[in-house]
DNA sequence: GTTTGAACTTGTATTGCAGTTGTCTAGTAT
DNA sequence: ATACTAGACAACTGCAATACAAGTTCAAAC
């Protein structure tokens, strides 16, 4: 019933491949040519889906010399749309993550209340689409599950794929702001600009802080939604602010 | 006997396809010509459809690419959808609804592309606590269900207990926008304060829509949350604003 | 050991065609 | 006025086919 595009199914297939006995990492692939007739299509089709796990940081390639793994797939979830990269990704629009942020410090007192720790990372990072910023995205990680990530691995996944969490459960919270100085500056918006802002607290399955994040984004190219089937007290909805 | 409206029963057949089995976030439709063969419409009233439940924030296009499944609609028992006056009045205040508008008109575009019918009732209201103005909601009914309601009754109930229906799940989507001049005057702030907006799509147990509000809160006295369960982390998160 | 060059590889164009969405216009029926 | 059909055209995407530039590898020739 539904159609299939041609050089997704092949993005596909070789992510499959990826994770699968015999591609670690540094490994040769074969040529595009050699992966056009196996695949019985052209080498611009395979060059398209190559270029797909490159923008998903599986894979690079050198000029003459071949492409060749660079990580193993972490998660199975890459082709459903759960983060805003992919949803952007699947609009026909490039995103980006740059770094503004990364290091060892001791965290805001907000972050530190949740985590309950003194020592955290502290990953800040711009969102675009485009080359068009997006939103800005601050979270602290507790020094103990940071030590493996890298400058280059926050920049091409999200933390919750690097850190390989199960996830149990997030609260997030939602309000709107009016833009600071220095997010102005990094959104290209004026100061005052109404921004989308959302504190989330993720939990692993011990019901544990896991990760703080604070993230603005700018509503007129984001829009927050949730879904609603049995609500309970503690599903979405306003709620009053303390103190207010 | 009504005739019925084609582009709707395609929309409500489209729909229920899209909970099925093979139809996961990202997913491509049939393009509009073999739809249109299938349905033995013409092209038009398929592209109706398809607007609608792009409307309701299902699916999304990409012009020379396709249309794609982005969210997946949520269909289980709800008995109960959490108001704000119920968490004010947990929070020991004393909310009050002030109606502002109660009139039988044409819907806005937005609401019409949601609700799919001309005549609706226009329910708007200001909400308080303590006598202090937090927002503004407005909602618009399909006339048929609205026949029951009076002015009394909407200042002293939300819509969800006066319909009396069974309602099975809502979308909602969240964003932030500057006050204009009327909510301005109506919440007592100044121009281009930034506001929670919710726009919120309600359905019945067949999953047809049969209500659409429009409400705006100020930030400083609400607050919007969301939990999320391991099961249902997808239900909730940042989506791309449509044509952004 | 160096150099040369053939045979590979990726990078980057181009053309062409079929299929898809976006957007009109004209016309009919209720 | 609204729902619907039929058709036409523009603009975009997917894909094949082809060509050429530029980098790498490797072995034969010097």
């Amino acid at each position: 019933m539904a159609r299939e595009i041609l050089y997704l199914e092949i993005a596909r297939a070789l992510r499959d491949q990826l994770g699968s006995e015999g591609y670690g990492p540094g490994q040769l692939l074969p040529s595009e040519g050699s992966l056009a007739s196996t695949f019985g299509v052209s080498r611009v089709t395979v060059r398209k889906a190559l270029e797909r796990l490159t923008a998903e940081g599986l894979i690079d390639s050198r000029q003459g010399f071949g492409w060749f793994v660079v990580a193993v797939p972490l998660r199975q979830s890459l082709d459903t749309l759960t983060t805003i990269d992919a949803q952007f990704e699947a609009a026909g629009r490039r995103p980006e993550r740059r770094l503004l942020k990364f290091s060892f410090t001791r965290p805001e007192p907000r972050a530190r209340a949740v985590l309950g720790c003194n020592s955290t990372l502290l990953v800040s990072r711009l969102n675009l689409a485009d080359d068009e910023p997006i939103g800005r995205n601050s979270a602290w990680v507790p020094q103990d599950l940071a030590l493996d990530l890298t400058r280059r691995s926050v920049e091409q996944h999200s933390l919750h794929e690097l850190l390989g969490l199960v996830l149990a459960g997030a609260t997030q919270v939602v309000t709107a702001v009016g833009s600071s100085p220095e997010d102005s500056v990094l959104l290209g918006i004026s100061i005052g600009t109404p921004l989308l802002q959302i504190n989330r607290v993720t939990r692993d399955k011990r019901a544990r802080p896991v990760l703080y994040s604070e993230a603005v984004y700018n509503p007129l190219m984001t829009e927050f939604v949730t879904e609603l089937p049995a609500a309970s007290i503690e599903s979405a909805g306003l709620r009053v602010v303390q103190g207010a």
